[in-house]
DNA sequence: ATTATTATTGAGAATCTATTGCAATAATAA
DNA sequence: TTATTATTGCAATAGATTCTCAATAATAAT
């Protein structure tokens, strides 16, 4: 199944409507494998005229997400920022306090994290969201000229 | 060195000057182990009149991550909710999707990853942000009744 | 101590993100 | 083909955060 099919498959299980609005949202999402927000994805719709309202992506955003299509990655500069899931193997984020730039990479020792947890605590562990950050390579070799570290790395707890 | 202590030193070495309105932010915020945001913080404050102003404490936030004594945690109900670093122990957060219900756990495997990360990818890792997500021993009991999952929980990818 | 400099404060205005109300439209079922 | 009602777009609204600006107060200099 394509995203499409996925989202027509859940959109009849629940009692939904479907619409060419919201397919055309999800080929745009699933054109890159790149994070988006709402306001790109707006400009970026209107731009190759077919224009969607803002509210009619912000109302169809949960049903992605309720779908299994998409999710969540981060909040950055005052609003929430989402990538595809489906078709889209599974990563992690590091992110550069540098550059702000964002990496992805592999990562699978959180599948035991996940599993442990649910062996020790009793939870169903459905998900994770595992950001780690600090400085990339070219950054480092900047090293301190565009580098903006807190002056305190490292605190004394008596 | 305490939290006041620390902050003193990064506003001297950050050329910036010390307040007692920040101060008492800062007593506010490690009085407890509590997530805490913005407004239940002015809130808080406001009731024991020693009042301060929503723009001062939005302007004191980015200082207390700079000094390393808070850090963001997790956005949510459309704004951010923070946590004190300083004197906490390390944990992660797992957040069930039944309840909303938010608990800590603590997991030391996460530095495994960092460390793999910082010398596969040369970059410095300097932090991470874990969350688990599902639903809780309570929660599972209740199996089904106030349990929202997705009608799809499984994709078949071809 | 006193004075000068300028960062910080508080109040409210402005901005930005996200949600909602409503009339018109259009997707589904009958 | 018709009836039902979810969805759309627009505008209004709510809520979070930032900004403006005059008054204040923390530090450095005298």
């Amino acid at each position: 199944m394509n995203e499409i099919e996925v989202f027509r498959k859940y959109v009849k299980e629940s009692g939904l409507r479907n619409t060419p609005e919201r397919e055309v949202i999800i080929e745009e999402i699933f054109l890159t494998h790149d994070h988006f927000d709402v306001d790109t994805l707006y400009l970026c719709l209107k731009n190759k005229k077919c224009s969607i309202s803002k509210a009619s992506i912000y109302r169809t955003i949960p049903l992605l997400i309720e779908s299994g299509l998409i999710k969540e990655v981060f909040f950055e500069d005052g609003h929430m920022h989402y990538e595809h899931v489906l078709g889209h193997e599974h990563h992690c984020h590091f992110r550069c306090l540098g550059c702000g730039k964002i990496i992805e990479f592999k990562e699978d020792e959180v599948m035991d994290i996940e599993k442990k947890c649910s062996e020790s605590y009793g939870f169903e562990v459905t998900g994770h969201k595992l950001e780690l950050f600090g400085y990339c390579r070219e950054c480092l070799k900047k090293e301190g000229k565009d580098r903006k570290v807190s002056t305190i790395d490292r605190v004394d707890v008596d």
